[in-house]
DNA sequence: CCAGCCAAGTGGTCGGACCACTACGGGTTC
DNA sequence: GAACCCGTAGTGGTCCGACCACTTGGCTGG
């Protein structure tokens, strides 16, 4: 009945699924320029419309890059290429989810904060003083919390695993932040955040991977258990969605 | 000079951001039903060429669900949904990567076995029973394979954290285990294996969670040892790509 | 030798046509 | 009266062809 090519699902998906594994099975080399859009229809036997939904699709997920003029080239595949799309989910989820996203966040974050206590060199423990500084020398939230992301992103940086820094970005997204964070400030915690950061600094320049993890770890707690009482709390209208 | 809709980047990278917006705004309720693409096209003021770019694009995400014949909606937004993108990361990973998501999954999976042990069930704890057994009832690979999923599946689900849950569900896709797994089997770490699960499970009868968090991390940590000495070994090609 | 231009090639957008499938309703049958 | 069948309108899926916007590299003219 069916022959060579059966056909399973979208014959997008199916240009979609086909692509991907061309890149699995080292076919397509990160950084390396694909055949045209035009070329690729021909190859795999579809139109250029479905191909260009099979190749928005990957560039969505952060596997393929298109560039106007130039041409579709796979990207470097590194984590923060793959993981952008993490974001997506910060971003949309609401309630319970939220909370259940920040204890991810507090698992990773105390351990990726305990092992930048052990590796960190003195360069990048200068570069987070510096973020803690700006932190505490303005009033701007927005540059706080600019501030607030580098000073984390630099901590995970340091703890050498970019896969897991990655996930860190993309679950302190700026908009999954400043919306949580916009109620959380509101109630006057800068005083116990900066506490909290200095307390983390502290423990990373003393080298002292358990109290950074103790540290990290309530820090990223604080702010999960104040949005747990948003929820069940009093309001009907609970305050993030 | 530009008016009220300036543009920026691509109209279908528009037409994305736009929909994305309308669902963390709630103007898209969860399992709503979208206009048609005709519609929609012509309410952004793009052509269905590009509408159905975008929607492709967030179907992929796991944010939308075409239907054929139906219509289009919104998914329910749950963890599964949302992160069902995690497993690309995990197939098309390499090298050092692999072994950095194995520490992710360490570090995740650790947790949420301790937090299984104090909250699990009787028939969640049943249940882990049943993959264990049939686990170690059969020689068949894929069934092993299949059940060991299954194991630590059902655990995550215990942990009561979804996103946790959906995210090692990522970590632990068929082809990324698969390959990873093909390799460390060889090696007849069959018997290995079964220790660990036997004594993850001990653990979580028991409920004992640091017991559990030390079983879980040993666990996930031989393959990540093992893991990191194939890369750096002797082979000029190291094994998994 | 260099600056500028120009043309070929690329992805981006558009419009329309047709196909495959679903869902709904009216009609038929028991 | 209820259950079934089937036609049909409407939906997403696919394809085609044309044109636009941009990049690139070579060519031309100074």
């Amino acid at each position: 009945m069916d022959e060579a090519a059966p056909q399973k699902g979208t014959v997008t998906q199916r240009a979609i699924e086909q692509i991907k594994a061309m890149i699995a099975e080292g076919r397509l080399e990160p950084g390396q320029r694909l055949p045209t859009e035009r070329e690729l229809a021909v190859r795999l036997g579809i139109s250029r419309s479905s191909m260009r939904e099979a190749i928005r699709a990957l560039t969505v997920l952060g596997v393929l890059e298109a560039r106007h003029g130039s041409g579709i080239y796979v990207t470097a595949l590194e984590a923060g290429d793959l993981l952008e799309t993490f974001g997506v989910v910060a971003d949309l989820s609401r309630g319970p989810r939220l909370v259940e996203l920040l204890e991810v966040r507090r698992i990773l974050e105390s351990t990726a904060t305990a092992l930048a206590a052990a590796r960190i060199t003195d360069d990048r423990l200068a570069a987070v003083e510096k973020h803690l500084a700006a932190m505490n020398a303005t009033d701007d939230p927005e540059e706080i919390l600019a501030h607030d992301l580098a000073f984390h992103r630099e901590i995970a940086a340091a703890a050498g695993n970019e896969t897991m820094a990655a996930i860190l970005d993309g679950l302190s997204s700026r908009t999954f932040r400043a919306r949580v964070w916009r109620g959380y400030q509101e109630e006057g915690a800068f005083a116990r955040t900066r506490r909290e950061h200095a307390a983390i600094h502290r423990a990373l320049a003393a080298r002292d991977p358990e109290a950074a993890r103790t540290a990290a770890a309530a820090h990223v707690g604080e702010v999960e258990e104040w949005l747990r009482a948003q929820l069940g709390g009093p309001d009907p209208r609970p305050g993030p969605r």
